[in-house]
DNA sequence: CGACTGTGATGAGGTTACCTCACTATGAGG
DNA sequence: CCTCATAGTGAGGTAACCTCATCACAGTCG
């Protein structure tokens, strides 16, 4: 009986998170891709960026990289320099327009959390974040065993 | 670097999703990618199924519906047959090895889940179980406004 | 009862976001 | 200087989507 109204936690998980991400798209406007605001976020929230660096956030080849920051440069919203520590690896960074495309997705995306997260009490707010942390160990993020 | 920077909430969920999504993509094995197992599960868990239902379920066009049932079908996985109710429509049904491996997807899924979730007290438990709930509005279930 | 409009599935063809492999240029060590 | 590892990219391939057109059937109306 309780399956039905209260489905398992995994469920209710994915269930909330695809209702955020769906939110997100909602107000990314039709011209900027998921994936393609989410390496704006990337890139802005980490400075000049190396390419490989790009892709490992992003869980893709770094050859996959080198498209999406190619679509992101030709939409003039980045812009790559040689890197002065390594002059084999290239950085992108935000160009203005960039940062302002990105400054209105995170308020967007905001925008969203605090309309999704805003049926909850502070209270539970509070519980809902110690939660999702002990959840989630961070794996040492960037390389934890790439099994696949 | 440990927890130095407190994530928002939404990064948080995000990030627990994205965890528990991989742990499920690991446990999967290599012959069944995430989507055609959420299409076994669609499919067994409603029994005989409509293309179009399927299409609805999985947020895909119904055209790839047609699609995704056609690489299940070749892998004896599910089956076509007639709609009784409706000449035009096909309904989707699992074969014998469609339902034990959806068995195993299932069992695998719990065991991940289990695990990931074993992290959190009962109380803790119930606690996210109760806050995820109120997040997720439910959006009317299985067919009501398309959002989109 | 026969034409008219809507719906379910599918054939054909196109797009996109990935991938692997090969190659060049640079860094690091002997 | 020579060798090997590493950062990015060109070339080419694949898989999962999509839209448009087509066919069979359902439901409705004159």
């Amino acid at each position: 009986m309780r399956d039905a109204d209260e489905p398992s936690l995994d469920e209710l998980l994915m269930g909330a998170a695809r209702a955020l991400r769906r939110r997100w798209a909602a107000g990314l406007g039709p011209d900027l891709a998921p994936h393609d605001a989410r390496a704006l976020r990337v890139i802005g929230h980490h400075g000049p960026t190396r390419l490989g660096v790009v892709a490992d956030r992003l869980r893709i080849a770094p050859r996959s990289a080198t498209d999406v920051v190619d679509r992101l440069e030709s939409r003039g919203l980045v812009s790559r320099a040689p890197d002065p520590d390594d002059r084999r690896a290239m950085t992108v960074t935000l160009t203005e327009m960039g940062e302002s495309v990105l400054a209105e997705v995170d308020a967007a995306r905001r925008a969203g959390a605090d309309d999704f997260f805003g049926a909850l009490s502070e209270h539970e707010g509070a519980s809902l974040a110690s939660i999702l942390t002990r959840l989630d160990p961070r794996e040492a993020s960037t390389s934890g065993r790439a099994g696949r």
